[in-house]
DNA sequence: TATGAATGAGCGTTCATTCAT
DNA sequence: CATGAATGAACGCTCATTCAT
């Protein structure tokens, strides 16, 4: 069993780390910033990460597999519409909720203090969640809720846009939003936008 | 008289730098990299700028001014609002080509190979697209085009975003794409989920 | 634990830069010269020094602020006047030992490779040395040893110059001179030409 | 025949370079300073200069072979000591009067932005002044008006760096002294040091 | 294992000098 | 001859990484 205080130590520094990456970016952070942050040495650094960009990449693919195991869930196919939208409902409220908890780690992929060298790792994903994003649209055009006359592409693609922005602000605020409200805003407006027959679209307040 | 300066030279090395920025950030990129790609001397880059973070500042700078002169046209507050809207359609247009041109640029700022000190730019600048998106859906409400239901922060942040992601799509693509069409198609999305009356969101084809 | 700082690291570099400076002057003298005559790296010289100047600043300081300490020393007004004229002597033969010991960096300072931004702080220790020398003839005219009609200002200069002069050739001397012969030498001119009743300026050899 | 503008070229240049030095030190200031200063084009420098440090050697040198024909007239063996004292005054006036005007570039010399390299110089007239120096008194104990136990090194050095000093502060004087009075002052020190007979060592007042 | 002193490659910037005009 | 744009060697300093203790 390693001494109480090496259990934390990995955690301090990722935790140093993070801030000092959304503060300074990845080139600007130094490594001596981290370790001061995490009152560790500066040699205990390198008992946990190969390097610096070790650190930074080990950060965003943290967050991006558990993000991406809340964004991958199966879709039901089976299920009627009504279902799955509910179900999507519910699952972008736990991501805003995610993004929410990880503001920190989010801001610093979303504005991008990235680096270069890993921005495909964001492309990446960004790239899964129109995807994903995507297939939803079709899905509700094949049921006939969606207008067939939809690009596919592009309009993920906007759809996916208008999400993007709305966590960007939401990581930046403060204090923590009316998450609910944040979502249904941008759902009803895109809803709205995809529907085949406006009055369906519109979603049904909570009863 | 002596050697006339070389007109070209600044611009070569604007181009350079772009280039270079776009492939490795502001902080990776190697002054000797930009004046190689330039087949200028590095010396000379010091002819046309204070420091490697000024060339940045400039082709930022320059981008957003062209830029903000595009996005901040004045609106005619009286004229009827479909005039409004197709003058819009008209200017976004503009807007698709000017991101189109200066697609290296645009990548830059849009990726954020930007640092965190030149952040607050690109910040600013779509803080401020995103206010002028607010006054057009608030004239709309106002007309009673739009739905009054809506909340204008989160549906102008909705919008910016939709907007924000396709261009950034756009100016990765290889090949130029039918803008007027992508475009058509954010603002078919948006309009329809703006407004009041469904019927009357469909934009109509151009004759 | 970390391993400890090498306690010689300070002075070898220290010892280095004296001998760079003297030798090249303080901006012709490179850190890589000096880290190299030192035998450590050029990082080392930043672990100890803020910059290049912050070296050349602790070299004169460390200088100037041990030999301010020999030459501020109390005079004792209430004593007799040859008492006092002993004790200048005594003094004045640690200081010459002092220089000697210490005359790669007199030479640095006496000479000058100091560079115009640090040049005020041998001309505020000069003028210091001048003042005290001033002090010493006016109490020497008080008491009717000397003169009453020297211009104090013209003739303190004066003997100032001769004592600087006379160091500065000593600090130059390959062999450790007669120091106590040179100091008599100095000050039987000086008192000789300083006193009111000649015979009585003549030094009495010590017995 | 050159233009008009060509004659006075290099004066301009080296006058320039002369503020420029005493500003700076050799080091520090910049061609660049010294032509603007001048009203010249950077090339222009080059025309009448091989480098900056040939400047500055073409400064220093003129200045010391100047001040070498008044230091080193011919002393006639053959007449009188009074006289020789007499004409000794005259010259050292001339001197002073010399120094007060070309004090710029006395204090670059005495000061030392003279950077290693060029010390020599210096140090190699210094060197002929106290020879000379060392001669005279020579000749006055030759002639038995000085001292016989003279230490004829140590002695000269002392008086040539009473000169030197005295000189030095004459330079840096923002309004021209009485050079008569100064030098007077100095004489009246050291023939009194010098001499065997004490009465005969006070210098007559000018009738 | 933990530490932090030591290392040295790397890069931004300066500026004396050259040379096309 | 005069100009000043262009050049590129040179050097101070930083900081990620190593490693002796």
């Amino acid at each position: 069993m390693a001494r109480p205080s090496d259990v934390h130590a990995k955690i301090d520094l990722l935790r140093a780390a993070e801030q000092a990456f959304v503060e300074h970016g990845l080139e600007k952070a130094r490594v001596e910033d981290i370790t001061a942050k995490a009152g560790r040495s500066k040699g205990s650094f390198y008992l946990h990460f190969q390097s610096k960009e070790d650190a930074f990449r080990q950060i965003v693919e943290g967050f991006l597999a558990r993000l991406a195991a809340m964004v991958e869930y199966p879709v039901d196919l089976d299920a009627d519409f009504e279902t799955i939208i509910t179900s999507w409902h519910e699952k972008d409220l736990e991501l805003f909720e995610f993004f929410w908890q990880n503001r920190a780690v989010a801001q610093l992929l979303l504005h991008g203090g990235s680096s270069a060298q890993f921005r495909y790792m964001v492309d990446e994903f960004a790239e899964r969640a129109r995807t994903n994003c995507r297939m939803l649209v079709e899905l509700g055009q094949a049921r006939g809720y969606y207008r067939q006359d939809l690009d596919l592409d592009v309009t993920s693609l906007a759809i996916a846009g208008a999400y993007d922005r709305v966590v960007r602000e939401l990581v930046a605020q403060p204090k923590k939003p009316d998450l609910s409200r944040w979502l249904e805003t941008v759902q009803d407006l895109l809803l709205r936008g995809l529907a085949a027959n406006p009055e369906r679209a519109r979603r049904r307040p909570r009863s």
